[in-house]
DNA sequence: TATATTAGTAAGTGATTACTTACTATGACT
DNA sequence: AGTCATAGTAAGTAATCACTTACTAATATA
């Protein structure tokens, strides 16, 4: 009882997070998916509503899973949970594939994915200067952007790298 | 007395760095380098072989340019030229161009650009050792992360964003 | 049961792709 | 002057691209 627009949208994230999008044809994704390619363009329109659809979904689990920390009363605990937190979802391979192909993809088509970032940057602050940090906002935002370096620089083969970029976030930030 | 063959490098690098390897034709490289489509693969005998010297390129500018600080003597000062200069490379337009697309790039072709920080990262556990830090591997790895999501993030038209990632790195760092 | 809407397909479409072929122009060396 | 390698081009090539058309199958609703 498989729904096949679902299925369209799980080959595509697969054969996305391999290639990429511009190297991806509907043509391979309707054939991993197990559908004709007609289907993608009744259900999606184009290729580009594809990729959006699949960016909106990724976008609306990554939120929710955020939540799950982000509104953590004790600052330290908040913190430790944010690194936690991605070394644990890179450790889940489809939990890293959504992650690090939504992140490819919004370079690849020049989406802004600022905006993602704003409740979780606040967050941060907040509790990076609650424990005493100088200029809580510019080192919220060295710890994102070092997050997003773990998962730019190809993460997923290398989880040595990972759990030594979490280490040092974690002596950087919380002196242990 | 433009030599054709750094033309069509340039070009490459130019439309690779806006679209991306795939998305870029060779048709539209000659187009931009103003010579036939038929030179770029007399020179470079098929795509990939533009794309790879590109990187190679990119690869001996980024190693003779961190070759002025990484010597230096004094930890704090390493650190602080290290800082320095990721802020002002993405200052200057073509520097930030090859150094971005070459990460994109890499990514986008499944090149491992491990080997590449080896130096660097020896150099940067140095430092932070001798100033006291713990973890000094650790840290280094997270330092060069934070310094690669500065360039993933399409921080190129965001200055703000690159001097608040730097002035966290300080912080963090140097407690300045 | 009739009707309308949605889900699905096979076989196209013209445009674009990376790359080749067959040729000419240029300069260096004998 | 003649030879040879290199630099350069115009016009191809088959394959692949995103997308469309014209159709049938399934399902909901009146």
């Amino acid at each position: 009882m498989t729904n096949k627009r679902d299925d369209i949208i799980a080959a595509a994230l697969d054969l996305f997070s391999e290639k990429g999008y511009a190297a991806t044809s509907t043509a391979r994704i309707a054939q991993e998916a197990g559908v004709s390619e007609g289907l993608i363009f009744r259900h999606f329109k184009n290729k580009r509503g594809l990729v959006e659809e699949l960016l909106q979904q990724s976008n609306e689990r990554y939120q929710s899973e955020i939540q799950q920390f982000i509104t953590a009363e004790d600052p330290s605990e908040l913190l430790r949970a944010f690194i936690d937190y991605s070394v644990r979802t890179i450790q889940y391979v489809d939990s890293a594939k959504m992650w690090i192909t939504s992140l490819r993809l919004s370079q690849e088509l020049g989406i802004d994915h600022e905006l993602r970032y704003a409740v979780l940057l606040e967050r941060l602050a907040w509790a990076l200067g609650a424990i005493g940090h100088g200029k809580p906002t510019d080192v919220a935002r060295t710890l994102l952007s070092a997050q997003e370096g773990m998962l730019a620089s190809g993460a997923l083969g290398h989880m040595g790298i990972v759990e030594s970029i979490a280490a040092g976030m974690r002596e950087l930030v919380l002196n242990e």
